[in-house]
Formats: structure tokens, C-alpha cells, sequence
DNA sequence: GTGAAAGCGCTAACAT
DNA sequence: ATGTTAGCGCTTTCAC
């Protein structure tokens, strides 16, 4: 490795210009600059990092905590950071949680050694004091880990009311619910929004809720058993997109027609959404805008910058689609 | 922060006994290290790996450069690579290059000025000259970018035989490919693989040969064609899953049954194959495994150990589904 | 406009 | 068994 020593010495200046021109800070003489990046480009020289981080305290990189990569709503959040944080000249180190606090602190703390300069984190565990703690700034997506720390989301509550509304208006009278999830705040929240709109209706009891902890095979079976003792069900709302597949292949499998025996809309609007016959309805997030949103917050912070408010709310689209047609 | 001269003084020792009990090296006098730990625990005192990385060269870091992180193919690799990376100490640099030589590059050098201690790539572009510049160990996974670079992917000829014999066996009599990109080698070797089955049939030619660009909509546009001029073809064998969801949609588009008029089957696995309906038939990678063995390779060699091979081979294993029923 | 030198926090010779 | 010190590669103050 080339260091700053050896195109000082081959422009025969001393380091301290080199890394004025490196850095375009100070004085230096217009053809001392030349000299020496013609040198730069003769040894095709490139700044070590760790040195200049060590010195600045600021690495260039900021960490990013998610539950589980494999989950295909986390991949857009990512990309989407990941080319605002590309373009600012920041590098993204990954994380997978598996929704662990212990691998959320370990994460951290390996964070602070490595003095990310903040991080962006999904989670719904940390606690106030672990955040406050930390070093370096922390900014919140999808899900809120404290009212203190800067959050990127979604009105939870309003979509489950708009897509639980979205099935009456499409002719639903027995509405069940497969809820995420009692740890994680978004999943009560579309739940709660679900609530406001049949509480009080005549038909409504627990019965119509279940548990489908936000994945795709045990809501099939919390589907599968919702249909079952209760056939006049004809809408299911599920609290994620993945669950809403769920109980697709249920309803497939005991042959219910959907829509038209039973119609089916989900939460997030993956992809997948798109590949399923029925396509499903959904209650679509923007996720490359909160994505790229949460990261240029962070970006401000970093920089030093106050943010005006603590949380940012994205709207949610209604995405009609044949799993709810009439 | 607390520094370990910090540590140091108030242990009433010197920082190379600090550094001693920290790396647990040399000699240090039991009631020393006592001593020091507790002053460590005290002060919640954590290296700062920067400063240990400016020393000692190695950032316990590895970077990861793939294609698309929304592309449903690739999370399940970089998943497998972070869990064991990190079970060995290692944390990952995530970068998506659009499948663009220029920000490979970018991204490699980034990397080496901030001497991350390996990376893992998944490229077709990056020439041998690149690789071997690159002052740290590079791995390719699922791609060929060079025949001296280690490699860990499937037997994509083969695959592309499996598949398009699988689709005669169960009655197709004129079957059509949908291939990938045709700088993307495994593209190439699924589709010599189709044709070693398909050349010497009486009724093969061109025509039944479509680009899909490893794209769902572009796979649904040339299926499309595909099946509207030519509707004698009974089965179609796309070169990745994305495309054969095309395929499926296009087929259901044109009311074609599958698997009754035409039969599809894809290419890689992802989880998505079992979210259509009908379930999708396809080509299975054992990605978790992929990944793993990438890493842990690439461990290898970053800790100086020489592997015995270039080339690490998986299995390939055909999931009959649905859509390839008789 | 340029250079000398201190120092970022750590590790590892080397000395004791 | 422990301490002193040089040095990893860089940036920045302070002199000149």
C-alpha cells in the first residue's frame, strides 16, 4: 500500500500539503497541486480510511439493523437507503436482528467500536435509555422505538380502518382480522384501525381475530381455521401482505373462491402482491420513499443539522386489486 | 469516550497491561487483570476498533456487492453470508451495483481504502486484471467473474437440461425458453443446457428462443409473443423464477391453462415460486448453503488458509410443482 | 505557501 | 510480570 509518506516524498513536498490537496483545505500553490496529483496518479494513490477516521472520529458509514433481510418487505427500506447513503458518500453495514434485542444491542455496541456515524434501526424493543446511550445518532423506520428518537413511518391506524372500510364498501359483512404480532406497535395499530370500524357492529366478537405472527404459514393455518368454524366470513384483512397470501392458499385450499366467496386485502404492498392469482389488494407503503427519507434525516443529523419534528408520516395507498372485487 | 489510557490510569497500571488483559496476550499477573477488568466494566470501557483496525491492518470487515437487493433472489445469500460471518466477528458492507461494471468498481475501491479484509461479489463484469489487483481476497458467488477467482454456484448446464427434460417427460412436445441477459453467464449455460435437450428435435428452430432479461415483465411481454405466434408450444422452461411468473401471468393473460395447455417451469427457487397460483415448478439453488460456503470460504482464505478448489459446485433439485403437472 | 510535529487510540517490540 | 515507546497513516495547528 502506497501511503501519504511516499507521494510526499516523490513530489517532494512534505506530507502536510499532500493532504492539503487530498483535502482541498489551506493554501497550495496552483503548480505544488499539480506536482503532486500527478504523483497521486502516477502511484495511483488512494487515502487509507481507517487512518483518516481515527484522526476524525467519523467513518463514513452508517449501520443498518433490520430484522431479517430474507423478509421480502425489508429489501426495498434497504436499497432505497442505500442509494441516498451511496450518493452522500456513505458505505451501509447490515444487520440482521431476527426481531432479537440481545442481537439488537450487540449490533450496537459493535457499532460504537467501529464509530458508525449513526444508524438506522427497525426495531421495537430497544428501550429509551439504550438509545440515549448511544454515541451516535439512531433514527427509527416502519416502527417507532421511542416517541424521543426521529421516526419514519406510516399511519398504522388509518390504514387498518381504510382497508377494513375497503371490504364493507365492497360488499363484506363478516370481517375477520389476522393480526401481526402483540410485541410489535404497528400490527396493534392496524388492529386498533380494524376495531374502530366493527366494534360495533352487530356480528362482531373474537372470534373474527386471530393470530398470524406476521408469517405466511401460520396465517394460512389461522385462515384456514377462521373459515372453517366460521363460514359466513366473507373479508379477511391481514395485518401484512405475507399473511394475506396466507390466507389465500387457505381459502384456495378449502375451495373458497376469492373474491368471490371471500375477499382477502393485505398490508405493505410487496411485490409479491403482484404475483399472486388473485392479485391482492393491499395497503400499499411507500416504501423507497421512507426508506430514502429515514436516511437523509440520518444524513442531516450526522451533519449536525436539527430536525424539525421527531416523527414523519408517510401516506398509505389503497391498492384495489382483484382479491377484493365485487 | 473512554480511552484505554482512561483504563490505564485509573487502574494504576500502564495501557500495555490494558491491552494485555484485552487481547489476552502476554504475561498479566491474575490480580492485575482482576484489577483491570474491573476498572473496564466500571468505565463500560469498549476499544475502539478503529484505532486497533489502523494498527493491525484487518477490519474484521467484509464487503458484499450484489446486483439488486430487490431482486427476491439475492436476500436469501446475503443472509446466509451474514449469519456466518458474524458468527466468526465479521461485519458486512452491503453495496448494490445494478449489475454496472463502473459502480463495481467504485465500490471495490471504496473498499480497499477502507481495508475491509474480503469481499464476496456477485458479478459478471469485473475483469481478471480487477480481481487480482485487489489488495484483499475476493470471492465470487452464483457467477463466474474469472476462472482463478474461487467460485461457489450451481451447474447452470445441467440445471437447464434437468429442466427441459423434466418438461418432455411430463408430455411436452414443443417446448420454448425465455433466457437471461446475455452477458450473464449462467444465463448462457441454461440456455446451452435447454439446447442440448431441445437441437435435434425435428420441430426446434429459433423462434423458440425469447430474451427476458431475467425480468419479470419483459419475461411476460416475450411469453406473450412466444405463445400468440406460436401456439403449438406446450411448455415453457424460463432461465430464472421471476421470468416463469411472467410466463405464468402472460399464459393467464391469453387464457392458456397451466399446467393443462402449457407447462412452466423456472429457475432458482425463491420463495415467491410457492406464493403463485399455480405453484410454480422450478430449478431449486440450496442458496442458504451457497452463501454459507461462500463465507465461510472466504473466511478461509482471509485467515491465510489455502482451499483445495476454485470451484464449489451445489446441487441443483428440481421441485416438480404445480405448474409442470401432467 | 509550506513544513515540522503532535496526536487520534491502539498494539507490540523491547527493556526492565 | 509490567512499563516505555515507536509507529500504524492521516489531519491540523503552529511556525516560518
Amino acid at each position: 500500500m502506497t501511503t501519504i509518506r511516499d507521494v510526499a516524498k516523490l513530489a517532494s513536498v512534505s506530507v502536510a500539503t499532500v493532504s492539503r490537496v487530498l483535502n482541498n483545505s489551506g493554501y497550495v500553490n496552483e503548480l505544488t497541486r499539480e506536482r503532486v496529483n500527478k504523483v497521486i496518479n502516477e502511484l495511483n494513490y488512494q487515502p487509507n480510511s481507517i487512518a483518516r477516521s481515527l484522526y476524525k472520529k467519523e467513518t463514513k458509514t452508517v449501520g443498518f439493523i433490520v430484522p431479517d433481510i430474507s423478509n421480502p418487505f425489508f429489501p426495498a427500506l434497504i436499497r432505497a437507503a442505500e442509494d441516498y447513503l451511496n450518493e452522500q458518500g456513505f458505505t451501509i453495514i447490515l444487520c440482521n436482528s431476527d426481531e432479537d434485542v440481545e442481537k439488537e444491542e450487540r449490533y450496537l455496541s459493535m457499532m460504537k467500536q467501529k464509530y458508525v456515524d449513526g444508524v438506522l434501526i427497525i426495531s421495537d424493543y430497544l428501550t429509551a435509555e439504550q438509545v440515549k446511550e448511544a454515541p451516535m445518532p439512531i433514527l427509527a423506520l416502519d416502527r417507532t422505538v421511542d416517541d424521543d428518537v426521529p421516526t419514519v413511518l406510516v399511519d398504522n391506524y388509518q390504514g387498518g380502518r381504510t382497508a377494513t372500510k375497503h371490504l364493507m364498501e365492497m360488499g363484506c359483512e363478516r370481517i375477520a382480522h389476522i393480526r401481526g404480532p402483540e410485541h410489535i406497535e404497528n400490527a396493534n395499530d392496524r388492529y386498533d384501525g380494524y376495531l374502530n370500524i366493527v366494534r360495533d357492529t352487530d356480528w362482531f366478537d373474537d372470534s373474527y381475530v386471530a393470530q398470524g405472527g406476521y408469517q405466511l404459514n401460520q396465517a394460512k393455518e389461522a385462515a384456514t381455521k377462521l373459515l372453517t368454524e366460521n363460514p359466513s366470513i366473507d373479508g379477511i384483512f391481514a395485518s401484512n401482505d405475507l399473511m394475506a397470501l396466507g390466507a389465500l392458499k387457505a381459502a384456495e385450499r378449502l375451495n373458497f373462491n376469492v373474491p368471490h366467496d371471500v375477499k382477502i386485502i393485505g398490508f405493505d404492498g410487496i411485490e409479491w402482491t403482484k404475483a399472486t392469482t388473485p392479485e391482492l389488494s393491499t395497503m400499499s407503503q411507500p416504501l423507497y420513499e421512507i426508506g430514502k427519507k429515514a436516511a437523509s434525516l440520518l444524513v442531516e443529523i450526522i451533519q449536525g443539522n436539527k430536525i424539525d419534528q421527531k416523527k414523519f408520516i408517510f401516506p398509505l395507498t389503497l391498492e384495489k386489486r382483484k382479491s377484493t372485487e365485487r
